[in-house]
DNA sequence: TTGAAAGCGCTAACAG
DNA sequence: CTGTTAGCGCTTTCAA
């Protein structure tokens, strides 16, 4: 309770300077043994703790990296009107925990973690009476958001003041660094996969083509489609998070007639609920049809039957992405002029039961 | 690139003072409407960004909480002399993920975005070359920490400056906080359900002792044997996250003659490990031997078979826990004495396949 | 409703 | 090796 110590506390208790007490902290070295020690017995005796604020201020560095992401709280379909399906399907983030982004935050913690820097939190907020961007982004050193979270407007102005980087497929702001998985490639080998070891035909689509990661999914799952004879059907709309969305798609699927013979989700989250909707209504999967997802998240391998899935690599990419903005950090006062990294990491068929495989 | 803006810049292009621009972004209705939206236009088009530091400093509020955790590389046993059985049974955090800690910590961002609270991750270092604790705390309003991760002097001079809360059965700095799970009631019942549910008779606990949660569970296994006439085994030492430990530990048991009717573990985390160490040694769960774990993580749902444990609130444990020190925060000022609390939550026991249930 | 001015606690030249 | 001295950018009285 009593008034925090500072520096001059401090200093004035070992009878030497603030620059002394400062130095004894940020370059031991420079300072004599002796010193040393009676400076961090007086810290130790007030209990001196160094204040980040004036740290940052003073230095200009802060030593942490924001991950801003996405509100979880955001589906209003679930939370907000709770249509009937929305709860017989268990819609909540709880049932998919941990989800894409959590894996991935999982990455950038543990590279965070080893390179010595520490992680701010922030994220969009359901109730918007605060500013939370720039909020987060005036108390970090680089900023790593996932697609959609924040305007491009706002990503053009922070990236001319510290590196930011986005999770997603599309270049859209000059100076944001990007890291996504190979979207187009794991569709593509997917699509082919049900096609040439399944022998499936009619194939659909689920997913958000305004986003841009599920709009390269469907063109790798059309371009696989033309390159074996077949023709692309227009993509369901669904929304991942939005349970009521991928209801309505799964439902409109089974009020059109004979089913396809594969639903192919634009994620896993998506998937999964088709799986148990699908169930609901009655339908068999896979004898009645195939179901796939994209993402590899834990959730499908839980589900009955297990998905069939493309994974990407979530650990690494958010790994990639503070190892990225560290980088451009330190060319920051160098070179200003460097090129933004345009990142594409691999992914990986993930073949369980879901699309007939054993 | 260009010099970040600062409301020097901001209100000398708005034709204002500082103060203004301040105001503009602080406390809106006490400035004139006119006048905030020049000052608002004037920022935009600087792109200006608030700093954090300064506002920290000046203000003496950060907006953020702190989460100080495990090292998740800390585990030299498998990381780095890499014991054979380490390797087989596949110790890695991955394997196991999420886990107790990733599932608390998921409550605990949950909760400070719905409060506005920023998160600041921050944890042990296998490398101790820095001061990571002091650096945390120095620039957070509150602090949480799981149990073990921070020594008791450190937590003690904190708690004298900000809010500290501890996940950690045991109350060890008076102006701690702590929350737990009810770790004596939940092993309890999960010892009288083998002994009632199942009859066996032999059952011998795992765990590290040295750690308050397990010795609470300890202490539950033991009151349940004694309320039904049987006498308790000394404690296998084994550590989660130290495979080599748990190797052991099971090794053990398997030299030590005829086997016990039942291994109660006292986290999943070393129950799913010893499921896996017991299969390869030929040994049939829970034919041969029943297994138990503690915590109710995923890992016990993937696990073969699925593991019987005692599910405790994760996410729950992280909400309550932000919101205890929200609310610490708020009594800080008005009221000093305001006595730490201690909350405990209930448990909930998981019936599963290791125990020979259905 | 707005401005002037005094810090907040620390870092980083620059001297000595 | 240590001390002096400017700020870092913002908040917050107190006046006007």
């Amino acid at each position: 309770m009593a008034k925090r110590a500072t520096v001059y506390d401090v200093a004035q208790r070992a009878g030497v300077s603030i620059a002394t007490v400062s130095f004894t902290f940020s370059q031991p070295q420079r300072v004599k043994e002796s010193t040393r020690q009676t400076v961090l017995a007086a810290a130790a005796a007030l209990g001196y703790v160094p204040s980040g604020s004036a740290r940052g201020l003073a230095s200009g560095r802060t030593g942490a990296i924001g991950l801003y992401s996405y509100d979880y709280l955001l589906d209003g379909e679930v939370a907000g009107r709770g249509e009937p399906e929305d709860l017989v399907v268990g819609a909540d983030r709880s049932w998919f925990f941990p989800l894409y982004v959590d894996e991935v935050q999982n990455g950038v913690e543990l590279e965070c973690r080893a390179r010595g820097y520490a992680l701010l939190l922030s994220g969009e907020r359901a109730t918007p009476d605060t500013r939370p961007i720039p909020d987060v982004a005036g108390r970090v050193d680089a900023l790593i958001t996932f697609a959609g979270t924040v305007p491009d407007p706002a990503l053009q102005r922070l990236s001319e003041r510290i590196p930011v980087l986005e999770f997603s497929h599309d270049v859209r702001v000059d100076r944001v660094h990007t890291v996504t998985a190979d979207n187009h490639d794991g569709m593509y080998r997917l699509t082919e996969h049900l096609i040439e070891e399944h022998g499936l035909r009619t194939l659909v689509f689920a997913g958000h083509l305004a986003a841009g990661e599920a709009r390269a999914r469907y063109e790798g799952h059309t371009a696989a489609l033309a390159d074996h004879g077949l023709t692309a059907r227009p993509a369901l709309p669904s929304r991942p998070g939005a349970a009521g969305s991928t209801v309505r798609a799964v439902r409109a699927l089974l009020d059109a007639g004979p089913l396809p013979d594969a639903l192919m989700c634009a994620t896993d989250q998506e998937a999964v609920l088709a799986l148990s909707i699908l169930r609901s209504a009655g339908v068999a999967v896979p004898d009645d049809i195939a179901v796939t997802g994209f993402d590899g998240i834990l959730a499908g391998r839980l589900s009955t039957p297990t998905l069939t899935t493309v994974r990407q690599p979530m650990e690494e990419l958010g790994r990639t992405a503070v190892r990225t903005v560290i980088e451009a950090l330190q060319n920051w006062e160098a070179q200003p002029s460097t090129r933004p990294q345009r990142l594409r990491l691999p992914v990986e068929l993930v073949r369980r039961a879901s699309c007939g495989c054993p």
